[in-house]
DNA sequence: AAGAATATTTAGATTTACCTAAAAAAAAAT
DNA sequence: ATTTTTTTTTAGGTAAATCTAAATATTCTT
């Protein structure tokens, strides 16, 4: 019932990319999403696949089993709960935490996990604001929307970034953009879909499609 | 300037055994170890020394180099952080933090053990009394004494625990002494080196050889 | 419905970290 | 100073996780 940091990261891969993409779940997708060879793909799915962690067609891709979804459900818990710690208790920014987590979810201690979780205090949403499974394996549910589909003159506050690269975010602490910023959607320009905004009541930015994909918001 | 896992292991448990029976570090002591075959110990050894390090030397034993006495260092830094991380911060009794902070002592992120340094307060010691190195790889030297060396009568404070199994631990437990804990020698039985002893001036207990070796006092 | 392009699998190697058994060296005992 | 015992190294192999190149299957385009 323990697997190595290796199977891990296929599980949590094919798990991402179920959810951004739906199922079945391409090889070269996961080739892609892990920087590896599809040759190398190929050979863990077939491993995963009698493992029973993955249902697995030849030339047809995989999808998680029951079993599969549990493990990468948990290592996204540990993820989350991570960078959640590094940010609230050891003074780190989100730009920063991604990578260290990455290391840090493949420590097996569950009882490490939920002690954890309590000395947070049970958060419901990380540093990115994406949601914390609990303990169940249970995901808090939002409607969120991405920043291109408010109208203009709409104002929505940030509640998350689908991108997790330190270049991304530090672009985005350029631009005065946090987790609970509002913004005003001023005009969309359909030349390029890029956006011109109203951050925070103040200052205003003319971002590209690139940039405002990846931020979601709730109208207010 | 990176090392896996397994090499280390090995750095560590070279150092360790340095600072117990001194150097050359025998193949077999390391095997011992970390409970391996001395045909692994001395494949890694050759790639140690050819990585400087180690100094090895055919049918002779090694010794750390500088940079080998690093690494080691830092390993130990961080497993002795995590360890009281663990305990002070999130609830854990000093018999169950072992072997989470042996995975992770692996964490690669030099500013995430200096934050949780901080985080910590700088502690100078860990969980079972042993010395934490500072970010320059400095201990902080004390003079302990096992507890058999003090005299009949004499009274003693535990700094340290030698030993970090639970089922030692736990045992210790049993009779009430931690770190801090205060023990009178009343006896000892030259038939097989146990003792009789007296705990926070209340218990009496009759102790082996092997108990009492791994428990260090200074004298009060 | 072919033919071309793309995606996927298979074949065959490589690296790391192990192992057992045999050979060689060093240390201990006589 | 031999002989015996112990320690250490070498030889040869295995399993996990990766790779590149070649073969094969699927999908797209005409
Ligand atoms: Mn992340
Ligand atoms: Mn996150
Ligand atoms: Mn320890
Ligand atoms: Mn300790």
């Amino acid at each position: 019932m323990s697997f190595s940091t290796s199977e891990e990261n296929y599980l949590k891969a094919i798990f991402k990319i179920a959810e951004r993409k739906g199922v079945p779940v391409s090889t070269n997708a996961i080739a892609k999403e892990l920087h590896t060879s599809a040759a190398s793909v190929t050979d863990m799915l077939q491993k995963l696949a009698e493992k029973q962690l993955v249902q697995y067609r030849k030339y047809r891709g995989v999808e998680l089993t029951s079993d599969g979804k549990e493990v990468a459900t948990q290592l996204i818990r540990k993820h989350r709960l991570w960078e959640s710690f590094l940010v609230e208790k050891l003074g780190f920014s989100w730009d920063e935490v991604h990578d260290i987590a990455e290391q840090l979810e493949h420590i097996d201690s569950p009882l490490l996990v939920n002690r954890l979780d309590a000395f947070l205090d049970f958060p419901k949403f990380d540093p990115h604001g994406d949601p914390i499974p609990d303990r169940n394996g249970k995901f808090t549910l939002r409607s969120q929307i991405p920043l291109h589909q408010l109208s203009s003159g709409e104002v929505g506050i940030v509640i998350a970034v689908q991108n997790h690269e330190k270049g991304y975010l530090t672009l985005l602490d350029e631009l005065d953009i946090q987790i609970g910023t509002s913004i005003r959607l001023i005009e969309t320009f359909d030349f390029d879909n890029s956006l011109k905004i109203e951050v925070s009541d103040s200052r205003e930015h003319l971002i590209s499609d690139h940039i405002s994909k990846n931020i979601y918001v709730r109208k207010v």
